[in-house]
DNA sequence: TTTAGGG
DNA sequence: CCCTAAA
């Protein structure tokens, strides 16, 4: 009778999903939801780890992520900027070839045992332009290199790294090719090659390492950064990834992304292409500005008295202008820490991989590298304090002017855990007493989402999804982007940027707003709401299968949607007959057609009539047996 | 693991 | 969406 009765209910069978074509129109019109907030808070932690206590440590290794090969990474670079000129209605003009990009800071990391790997990678990378897009604050570009080299030496890659002062040749016996690598001549560039532990860079230098004094070559230990101009450089990580995640695989790219000087540019030859790219690999970045500009950050004073202090002598907080600077007075020392730059990472990843998996692996990297705790080093003249004990006035730091002789380095720390940043207890705004603002971005929902979803995906690469779930997914890639003519232009944007108002030294904390424990809890999964297609196929799923079976509706119309649990789709069909139920005035987000919910209302009388006569007929047996 | 419901 | 008792 059952049976029958649901075959009669009069529905054409399961509908597919909706194309993905369709679906993404639709999303795209899905409003940004509110909270975001929440899932802010991973680079809440991550620059909580960085600009707060500048207490961070840790033996940790960035996310090794999975191996991405050159082919891969170059097809998705390309398909970026693509993509992204389509966007700019100026496909025929797509150009991806584009010469004498400018770096400012790429450089390959592991060199000697993956000469090999890292020729193949750039010859196919060769038509890669990776501009100002990466990671938090660092430029990748590789200019063509086939096109430098000549015709008649197709064996031949040549990097371009900034300009053109210093030359490393690196010579690859699997190949019998070389690779040009042209060194930026910036003063305070610096350019490494490593090896593993095991390689030795004596395998590169067939390599004719010619000029910059800023080339250095190391062998085993990681490189130390130590802060120029003022700025905070964090330590190389490439010391810290596990030698598993360094495979002999030689269709691995390496990528070292670090950090540099803002003014750098070291073209070597002008560009001839000045189309401003916005690849979606920028959406991290402006992300995390999104972050240092946000008001979520706090500062947590140690001491109540220096809460006062600011408040007392706001005067003395407030001179600080955009230059760090000491204020002596009342024996405080006041100083800004105008930016902090992004770690240089290592990233490696598969070539199967998704761009997806590739922003979660540099997320991840970041994640390690920040959240795994660091430390601050003071240099004073280029000179490292250790002595924690002298006081700023004995070590000459209380003077004024001094600035441009103090520096910070970050360190690791493998004493100190992130998780002792968070000061919960008496924590006050951060951007008080700061005579100008902090840093004024444009706002930037959609890509706040975008990263949030990386964050909250799954850490394993996705195979490619089918149909509903594959548009879902991409979609968060392919979220309208807010303006940011400025991005490539402004200098500020060239750096990671954390704005610390000025303040007493060892008020130095920075937390964030809200429970910082993501280390060790769940993140909540991001809100993603029902498009109509979804609830279209919801709809469908529970017209035919019914209300108690989400198992099966998830199996039958959500199968390839992995972020939609059973339990999800069971939630929404209990918010779609309340939807229904109320007045349209009523509803919220984005409008589910009429139709559709009185197909959930007619759904849903009928499923739950079944269910009273199926109690009916229980009961009659259980009675009859008695 | 799934369902069912409250939060 | 989360959490979880109950099946």
């Amino acid at each position: 009778m059952v049976l029958q009765k649901r075959l009669d209910y009069g529905f054409n069978g399961y509908q597919v999903p909706p194309t993905p074509r369709a679906t993404r129109s639709a999303r795209r019109r899905v409003p940004f939801r509110k909270n975001v907030d929440d899932n802010q808070m991973c680079a809440f932690d991550l620059l909580a780890t960085v600009a707060g206590k500048l207490l961070l440590e840790g033996e940790n290794s960035p996310s090794s992520g999975n191996a991405l090969t050159g082919k891969e990474l170059c097809t998705i670079v390309k398909d970026s900027f693509k993509k992204e000129q389509k966007d700019e209605d100026n496909p025929s003009k797509a150009e991806p070839c584009d010469r004498g990009s400018c770096d400012r800071s790429f450089s390959f990391s592991e060199l000697a045992s993956h000469a090999p790997a890292l020729r193949h990678s750039l010859k196919e990378c060769s038509h890669a332009h990776i501009d100002d897009c990466w990671g938090l604050a660092s430029v990748i570009t590789t200019s063509d290199c086939s096109e430098k080299v000549g015709s008649a030496e197709k064996s031949k890659s040549k990097i371009q790294l900034g300009s053109s002062a210093s030359k490393l040749e690196v010579a690859s016996s699997g190949y019998q090719e070389s690779c040009d690598f042209t060194v930026g001549n910036e003063n305070k560039k610096q350019i490494k090659i490593e090896s593993p532990k095991t390689g030795n860079a004596i395998n590169v230098t067939k390599a004719d390492i010619c000029s910059s004094d800023d080339l250095a070559v190391r062998d085993r230990k990681p490189p130390i950064l130590v802060s120029v101009n003022n700025r905070v450089k964090l330590p190389s990580c490439i010391d810290q990834i596990p030698s598993r995640s360094f495979p002999a695989c030689r269709d691995d790219v390496k990528l070292v992304i670090r950090d540099d000087d803002e003014n750098s540019s070291g073209c070597s030859e002008p560009s001839t292409t000045t189309k401003t790219f916005r690849s979606p690999l920028c959406i991290g970045n402006r992300r995390i500005r999104k972050f240092f500009s946000s008001k979520y950050w706090k500062v947590t004073p140690k001491l109540k008295d220096e809460e006062h202090f600011n408040a007392a002598s706001g005067i003395a907080a407030c001179v600080a202008g955009q230059r760090t600077s000491f204020q002596s007075r009342d024996s405080h020392v006041k100083l800004r820490i105008k930016s902090f730059k992004v770690p240089e990472l290592v990233i490696e990843i598969p070539e199967s991989a998704t761009v997806g998996s590739l922003k979660r692996t540099v997320m991840d990297a970041v994640t390690a590298i920040l959240g795994g705790g660091l430390r601050v080093g003071v240099l004073l003249q280029g000179k490292k304090i250790r002595d924690d004990n002298k006081t700023l006035l004995q070590t000459g730091i209380s003077h004024n002017n001094k600035l441009d002789a103090l520096g910070f380095s970050l360190e690791p720390n493998p004493l100190q855990a992130p998780q002792s940043l968070c000061h919960e207890d008496r924590p006050f705004l951060l951007a008080c007493d700061t005579p100008q603002p902090l840093i004024r971005y444009p706002p930037a929902p959609s890509v706040v989402h975008n990263v949030v979803q990386q964050r909250t995906a799954d850490a394993l690469p996705d195979p490619p999804l089918s149909s509903l779930g594959n548009f879902i997914e991409s979609d968060h890639d392919s979220a309208p982007s807010p303006p940011d003519m400025s991005i490539a232009k402004s200098p500020t944007h060239s750096r990671a940027l954390v704005a610390v108002p000025a303040m007493n030294v060892e008020a130095l904390a920075v937390v964030p707003m809200r429970k910082s424990k993501r280390s060790d809890a769940v993140q909540r999964r991001i809100r993603r709401p029902f498009s109509v297609y979804e609830v279209e196929a919801l709809v469908q799923a529970v017209e035919k299968l019914g209300t108690g079976r989400w198992r099966e509706v998830k199996l039958r119309a959500f199968d390839n949607a992995k972020h939609r649990t059973y339990v999800d789709l069971k939630d929404k069909w209990k918010t779609l007959v309340h939807t229904a139920r109320i007045s349209p005035q009523q509803r919220r987000g984005e409008p589910v057609p009429q139709e559709l919910l009185d197909r959930v209302l007619t759904a849903h009388a009928y499923w739950s009539q079944q269910e009273a006569k199926q109690q009916l007929k229980q009961q009659h047996s259980e009675t009859c047996r008695l």
